[in-house]
DNA sequence: CTCCCGATAT
DNA sequence: ATATCAGGAG
């Protein structure tokens, strides 16, 4: 585990290798942000972007989403995987839209997790996406760079990485850093090729020791 | 814990 | 061929 000042020169480190780190989903309001990241599970970014360029052409209300029969929608959302749990789960949290949110997207945590297909990760990239409300969404990047630095433990699920995150990172700083540790782990120290080599954190980081240790027995 | 699942990188 | 991708629900 490190320390705190590691902990903020790792912030630093981050900033400076991605000042402009943002969400790569496309969408032009909280609804379509909700769709997007509802969709981009288990899937990148890229391909997200590539499916709702056109789904969003066709789909602007939750009204749209429910006109159609289960299996046009399933379709047109077919190239991004887990589509019928995606599909079904967008028609229920359109119908919930229209008949308890009066067509408003719910702006705090609590409210978000209570529409279907929508998570904890799901509601805190909302959250503080469109509504500005300072959160940690703990997706697979986050998940791994937090435990090869040493933020967190091994062992911890989501729900503590995300408590161990909240608790050693200001909360001015959690939607920045949340970003900027994205990028990190998407461009920089990816699952299959960390590039520790070529990585200013690499004296700080154990698992990073360890993989050039075991590069340099072979 | 398992299942959902196609596209892409390695 | 296999691992991974901005996870969530049962």
């Amino acid at each position: 585990m490190l320390t705190k000042k590691e902990i903020h020169h790792c912030l630093d480190t981050f900033g400076e290798m991605f000042p402009d780190a943002h969400c790569e989903l496309n969408h032009a309001n909280p609804f379509e942000l909700v769709i997007a990241v509802l969709l981009s599970a288990q899937c990148t970014d890229v391909l997200v972007n590539k499916v709702t360029k056109g789904l969003f052409e066709k789909y602007k209300t939750p009204e749209d989403y429910i006109a159609v029969p289960l299996e046009e929608l399933e379709q047109d959302i077919r190239s991004i995987g887990l589509y019928r749990n995606k599909a079904k789960n967008i028609q229920k949290l359109s119908h919930m839209m229209i008949d308890e949110l009066n067509g408003i997207v719910p702006e705090t945590q609590d409210e978000l997790v209570k529409l279907p297909g929508v998570g904890r990760k799901t509601a805190n990239v909302v959250a503080s996406v469109a509504f500005g409300v300072p959160a940690i969404a703990v997706d697979t990047h986050v998940e791994r760079i937090s435990k090869r630095l040493g933020f967190c433990r091994w062992k911890d699920n989501v729900t503590e990485v995300e408590a161990a995150l909240m608790k050693k990172i200001p909360m001015d700083e959690w939607s920045v850093t949340h970003h900027r540790m994205i990028f990190f782990g998407r461009y920089h120290c990816k699952a299959q090729s960390p590039n520790c080599p070529e990585c200013p954190l690499l004296n700080l980081c154990r698992e990073g020791k360890k993989r050039m240790k075991r590069k340099a027995g072979a």
